[in-house]
DNA sequence: CTTAACTCGTATATTCCCGTACGAGATAAA
DNA sequence: TTTATCTCGTACGGGAATATACGAGTTAAG
């Protein structure tokens, strides 16, 4: 997963990383100009040793963004996409919603410091296993195809996003948001009469 | 509308600051932390002279957000919102979708430089206009009532707001933006089988 | 135990942006 | 034409954030 260039690494840098980078997905997610000095002090360590970590700013927020998406990946991995795409989505959006959701606030975090390239690059893989079940869901009647899919892809990241926000603002509850949230996507994909 | 505080000020002033308002509007729309060099820039005017009329950064913000919520009001009121609640709303949609959009960004570009009880106050008589339009909808059952009315009025200017940064994006063509848009609102807004 | 890696504080340079001050020149209004 | 208003450049000060430099203390790994 992780590139290995440096083979020996001490164990307490590991745990620093580890803490830094779960402090920038945390902190970014909420505040996409969140400070390095706010991130260094969410993770408990020094300025000085985040910057021996990551050189730029552009590095941290990638990490965290990387960390994010294959987060991401890993649930969906989990997820059985096989059956009727109606259910598998629910089952996909179910167990993934808030990990979508951060993804897409780092991403917007992200859309200033990284090159467009590269943000594409990192994001793709996530973006296609959506895809690939929407497609399968427009072939067998489900799914509306009268929309452009890759439109349709960026709407449950919008809506997904948007639910994120309105928990935060106290408009939904942590009971109700997942519901609100699969109800409203799945009005979106439903094929119209 | 416009407060007259100061009953004298000079035409050419006037057009400065329209032309500041206008280049407010525009540049902050696409770029949430727009500089004021950058605005002022893009209307053709010297900083100091844009300070002239702006003492502080939020009041030129607010002054962005106001215009386009007032030229929204216009269009609104010029939309014809009786009859069937759903083509009142595809007329609306049709005739306002990238004011919307834009004020939406602009929102955005507000959250952190104004206190939110004033945005709150600003958004207000807009709001309540699709407010309103979507609860006569749902009374009539045009409108699907099973999810907040508030998440429902969120979810426009979330789809409305996306198909503006699509359309950038080059995603989504001036031809089939808005059709793109309604279809999808529309689609959130009906009834659940 | 010895070494290399890591932590972390202070200090500093740099950059960017906001906002103010001053003042000279241009222009609208009377 | 006279006057008050407006434009706009340059310059300055302050603040915040990024990033670097140096160095002393701490800790894991062999």
């Amino acid at each position: 997963m992780v590139s290995q260039t440096r083979p020996r690494r001490r164990a307490d840098a590991e745990r620093s990383i580890a803490r830094i980078v779960a402090a920038a997905r945390a902190r970014l997610t909420e505040d996409p100009d969140a400070t390095i000095d706010a991130i260094a002090a969410e993770a408990g360590v020094g300025r000085m040793t985040l910057y021996g970590h990551f050189k730029t700013r552009a590095d941290l927020v990638e990490a965290a963004l990387s960390a994010a998406l294959e987060a991401g990946e890993a649930v969906l991995a989990g997820v059985d996409l096989e059956g009727d795409p109606q259910e598998a989505l629910d089952r996909l959006l179910a167990s993934s919603w808030s990990l979508v959701a951060e993804s897409a606030a780092l991403l917007e975090a992200a859309q200033g410091v990284l090159p467009s390239g590269r943000l594409r690059e990192l994001h793709a893989d996530p973006a296609k296993r959506v895809e690939d079940l929407l497609r399968r869901g427009q072939r067998e009647g489900v799914f509306r195809t009268d929309l452009p899919l890759p439109w349709l892809v960026s709407v449950i990241q919008y809506v997904l996003h948007g639910a994120a926000e309105q928990l935060r603002a106290g408009n939904l509850t942590e009971a109700n948001v997942a519901e609100t949230a699969v109800a409203t996507v799945n009005a979106v994909l439903r094929p119209p009469a």
